[in-house]
DNA sequence: GTAATGCTTAGCCTTATGGCTAAGCATCAG
DNA sequence: CTGATGCTTAGCCATAAGGCTAAGCATTAC
């Protein structure tokens, strides 16, 4: 039930539920649509205990969503949760994009001051 | 000397890289500008030997290039190196967005063949 | 009702991560 | 040349991550 904290702590668990090729392959398979913990698990010479805990990693940073009905459980992607890592990435090349135009506007004037002394 | 692996390789450390809000903070800080570790550091509670582990990190994942000039270490962004972020996000977005299309057409062409009937 | 299926729980093991202190080493200032 | 500065190295520690096996528990198929 651990709802969203702040904003840094869900970067965090994005981020790192990203920093794995295994949660990557899942993320990238259920972009074409819904798949049980099976499915997802049988190309991936992994045991099943070992895989949910992939599962798990990426429901828990709301990267997925889970659902069981009857024995088998169906995982989904959410992508809503990807403009969180969007926005943060955005927002650095906002960072640095600012302080570039900032600097080419004061070469400019430099040049601008020395042309005319 | 360690050069780049294989791009999921490299997509894990640089994701882990950033699942850490001391270094998130420090990809914040280099976006307006190149900094020495010291400067860093200074507002951030933490020992200069714990700081140098994440500088290492985002290092060695190429998120940012370091200088040693005389006994001062400077740091400046590597702006490129985000690409390879923002690109693996874009083309998840591709995959999910191009099956989203498919279901579409499917729906409409259902429907076509419905009223026709 | 029994057996197979699909996930789950429990628990163990190894390695990686991120913090610390203490001590070192190369510059730079005086 | 001596001391302060700025980073570095070495090494310790606690916790978390990610793998495994063994065993359990509902559901579904026969």
């Amino acid at each position: 039930m651990a709802k969203h904290q702040n904003l840094s702590d869900e970067l965090d668990a994005m981020f790192a539920a990203l920093a794995d090729p295994t949660r990557r392959r899942v993320i990238a398979r259920l972009g074409a649509g819904p798949a049980s913990v099976g499915e997802l698990a049988s190309p991936l010479s992994i045991s099943l205990p070992s895989f949910m805990k992939h599962v798990h990693s990426l429901e828990s940073c709301g990267l997925i969503r889970t659902e069981k009905s009857g024995r088998v459980r169906t995982c989904v992607l959410n992508q809503n949760r990807f403009r969180l890592l969007t926005g943060w990435l955005e927002e650095q090349r906002r960072i640095w994009e600012e302080s570039t135009d900032r600097l080419e506007k004061f070469v400019t004037e430099e040049f601008v001051t020395k042309e005319e002394s």
